[in-house]
DNA sequence: CCAAAAGTGTTGCCCTTACACCCATGT
DNA sequence: ACATGGGTGTAAGGGCAACACTTTTGG
């Protein structure tokens, strides 16, 4: 095998989850192309790198936080995953951004498929500016139900990460991942709402979660509506 | 990059699950080499094959048969998730039975790493008779409880498979496809106490299964024990 | 008739859901 | 005072676990 600073067949793309006024929203690339088409954040692999520090790569590049909670979600390898056209895309990027990987082809010149690991994280939206890098003519916050033309089957990944979300926001509590440091009763209900895209009623909703006894009750939240303030809560040090 | 018919630095592994005599088992080759050293079924990826339909083609070599229950549960690409050791063995296998994979060095003859994605499948104990391939010097059935000494980290991925079996066995009513076509529900308790290693009360457990309203009740089964014959059932037709 | 294991029935507990009510806040 | 939304309390229903009991089988 030629070598290559990167793994030529095999790219991570992650979706970044965030939450911000009661939408479900994810970053994405515009790429530099003359059709307008979005991608996930994503890349290859160095050779020497593991793949889980590839995705915080990734993840740091695009919104510069770190220590953000990351789970993989699955690997995408149909052999049809890349239309012909989207490869003819891919192609030119790779080439500008990955020089030493060669393009997917074979002696033949057909496109040879490239496989994808596909990973999700959860950050706070507040604290993220999404940063696009050198081939994107943008990057940024979109709402997952209004998702732009993607490139490649991310659509496809994108649905499998919020299924995998839907089943593992409840059982591992990640909630708090998508919320600034302190925040309300009523903010957790709206993410679990967006999330899973149904009505959680209120009170047995506030007492599901405070009976998890992983919330410290802080002082309240005066936010000049005629109506009483909610207490703020933040997530107890784990001690 | 150099024309290969395989994906060069990605693998696939199955944990091929069955039951039998209250053990939970899997099939395990021991390798062709001076030492006693196993290793999961697994292979590369053709070029023009998905990944699902290479790991259905490994199923399909080992266990000789096919429409196998099989899903991915993860990929494992940590650098070193290949000891010096075991790349030496592994070249020396690779090189005989994928001439047209290079061994995986780079110019300066360091090992470059191989990313594997996790398959479990779930299959008949009775129906399977392990078969090996060209550098195996058996390929058998295992208790997963006493694993011999394995290649790379296929341990770890036995731990995974199985911690994904668990959280998924009772969630999407896997227990009909590691048990024959018809069973009582003594052995699908059995199944559940040895999947998740922990007893599960007859009664309770009986109701909970035939309220599933997925089971049709056949005929009894007399063994000549003494005691009450149970019944027979098997999964209902999905009409 | 007896022992062993299959299968059924009943009760109590917990968790979730639904409904009713009280409390703080700004106008 | 009152409208608004936050927060608490209580009762009903479903699911699960523990227990007692009946039924079938071969000796």
């Amino acid at each position: 095998m030629k070598s290559t600073k990167h793994i030529a067949q095999l790219t991570l793309d992650c979706v970044i989850f965030g939450f911000h006024d009661k939408k479900l929203k994810l970053i994405l690339s515009k790429l530099k192309l003359e059709k307008d088409i979005f991608a996930l954040p994503g890349g290859f692999i160095l050779q020497e790198e593991d793949i889980e520090d590839a995705a915080k790569r990734v993840l740091y590049e695009r919104t510069g936080i770190q220590d953000v909670y990351l789970e993989e979600f699955g690997t995408f390898g149909r052999t049809n995953r890349i239309s012909d056209e989207d490869f003819l895309l891919f192609s030119s990027i790779a080439r500008d951004l990955y020089p030493d990987v060669e393009p997917p082809v074979n002696e033949n010149n057909q496109k040879m498929r490239i496989v994808s690991i596909g990973y999700y994280a959860l950050v706070d939206f507040e604290k993220v500016i999404p940063q696009k890098i050198d081939l994107d003519e943008s990057c940024d916050w979109y709402d997952i139900k209004e998702l732009p033309n993607m490139i490649f089957d991310h659509q496809e990944m994108v649905a499998k990460g919020l299924e995998v979300l839907q089943e593992r926001l409840d059982k591992k509590l990640l909630f708090n991942n998508l919320l600034p440091e302190t925040f309300t009763l009523k903010d957790v209900q709206e993410l679990y709402e967006t999330v899973y895209d149904k009505p959680f009623p209120a009170n047995n909703f506030q007492k599901k979660i405070l009976d998890l006894n992983v919330l410290e009750r802080l002082d309240k939240k005066y936010t000049g509506a005629k109506s009483k303030a909610p207490y703020l809560y933040r997530l107890k040090s784990k001690s």
